[in-house]
DNA sequence: CTGTAGATCGTCT
DNA sequence: GACGATCTACAGA
């Protein structure tokens, strides 16, 4: 079952952020219909986070869309070459937002396997938000879509993840932070 | 195993 | 003009 709007009105970032592991991706690009279990996320809150593109209310054309009323994917481009997507989160105005940073392929294995120019095992899992959006065909075109339509969205996933299996820890890659770096914000399914 | 260089471009200053 | 919420390959230990 899809997500609807009002999951995405939630106020609390870091916890929707814990929500989202286990939940389902899905997407409908170019005809075909991929999907992964959520595996890893970060949760980049509107007040005090340094890390936030939306960091002391910065708006620009490319984070607008982290302004809009929780419910619209967020994409943008990292390092000239890898696509990495958000949910937006929380009500209109408030630029909350959580990083897909790793899924498990569900649906789709063979539409997948091509797009990452490489074969899948059994329980693969994709890591990283710019393999993830190549494996979900994301690009920059679907930054403002709306993730209750029908070419992405998330569902309720059937498998049950234990919240011992979830591990907690600092995000990566904002060392520039400063302390805000430390936050125990990213949400990790452990390996076994 | 750890460390690092290079790829590559939209966005902001 | 500089720089990333990154990834990969490859070198060295």
């Amino acid at each position: 079952m899809k997500l609807a709007i009002d999951y995405y009105l939630q106020d609390d970032v870091v916890a929707l952020a814990r929500d989202l592991i286990g939940k389902v991706l899905v997407t409908k690009i170019g005809g075909a219909v991929t999907s992964g279990i959520i595996a890893e996320t970060e949760a980049y809150s509107a007040h005090n986070d340094r890390a936030s593109h939306a960091w002391n209310g910065r708006k620009t054309r490319r984070n607008a869309v982290m302004y809009a009323r929780g419910g619209a994917a967020y994409v943008y481009l990292c390092y000239g070459m890898h696509s990495l997507f958000n949910v937006v989160t929380n009500k209109e105005g408030v630029p909350d937002a959580v990083l897909i940073r790793a899924v498990k392929p569900l649906a789709g294995l063979p539409v997948m396997e091509q797009r990452l120019g490489r074969s899948l095992h059994n329980d693969d899992v994709i890591k990283g938000p710019g393999n993830v959006s190549k494996l979900m065909a994301i690009s920059l075109l679907h930054s403002g879509i709306d993730l209750t339509g029908d070419d992405l969205w998330i569902e309720y996933g059937t498998a049950v993840i234990p919240s011992e299996h979830i591990k907690i820890t600092p995000r990566i890659g904002i060392a520039y932070a400063g302390s805000d770096a430390l936050l125990p914000w990213r949400f990790v399914v452990s390996e076994k």
